[in-house]
DNA sequence: AGGAGATTGTTGGTGCGCACATGAATTTAT
DNA sequence: ATAAATTCATGTGCGCACCAACAATCTCCT
């Protein structure tokens, strides 16, 4: 059944490698926050930085799906850290405004999230990490 | 409510490029290999090259969950690509074994899996691609 | 031998993530 | 101005991913 050396190798795929970098990375996040995911953070900080939205343009600028963004929303508005409403000037959308609590709360993970991101890093030297992230970013563009 | 210029900024943050990275990859493969997801054919990969095996150690060898690698093999199985067998030796465990039909299909997409990734990794320089690798594979050790 | 502790697999629950379909509202193109 | 195309939000269905709890089984240690 088995072969001596399979050309086909897991362990050189970019996607496998991706796969495993991001299951570390969310497990260390998870460990230092707690009360947010990566996806709920992400949010936040769009809705703290560049103020409320329609949920579409959150999900385009989050990096996420229409369908997922309804989700991700529903469960931060459940959580008290952001209010839906009405857009008066286009019935179809949905504003998404984050609250004072969310403001507050995502404000407080800032550095944890920073050293979420140096505890991901940390086997890399920091020259290392800077290639790293410009190859990422160009693969993202 | 915006700031002038955001000390965190989630474009320079790794776990984010790194979602966008894992998202524009999953596109591409499934693009290219509609009949497998991910999991499943690196899951078909481990059973093809490495011969039957325990459901957890299965779940090991691919980097997922003992509660992940249960789906993904009953959905292999309903698809005719793998068995799941008693082991005699121990009660407890659950040999997974790849079909025929699993292995012919496996072997299919190889070529087709080696493509997505250099579709995925198109907008790097050959160097680019292999000092990214090395990266990434330094970070999951 | 026998009991503590570990391993294997399962279940239930929560949270992304995407494809597809739908309906309402808005924009555009004729 | 009306029809066509687009946009926004929602819903459903499927598939991963992880946690916590659990029962059955096995190992190891005294």
């Amino acid at each position: 059944m088995d072969q001596d050396s399979p050309s086909y190798l897991l362990e050189d795929q970019y996607g496998y490698q991706l796969r495993r970098a991001v299951q570390r990375y969310q497990g260390i996040f998870a460990r230092l926050i707690p009360d947010l995911t990566t996806m709920q953070f992400a949010s936040l900080v769009r809705l703290d930085q560049s103020g409320a939205m329609s949920q579409n343009l959150l999900g385009r600028v989050a990096s996420m799906d229409a369908a997922t963004v309804k989700g991700v929303v529903m469960r931060l508005q459940a959580l008290g850290l952001v209010r839906r409403l009405a857009d008066p000037t286009d019935k179809r959308r949905l504003t998404v405004e984050i609250t004072d609590e969310g403001r507050a709360l995502v404000r407080r993970m800032y550095d944890p999230a920073v050293q979420a991101m140096e505890v991901a890093l940390a086997p890399l030297s920091p020259s290392e990490r800077v290639t790293l992230m410009a190859l990422l970013s160009r693969l993202t563009g």
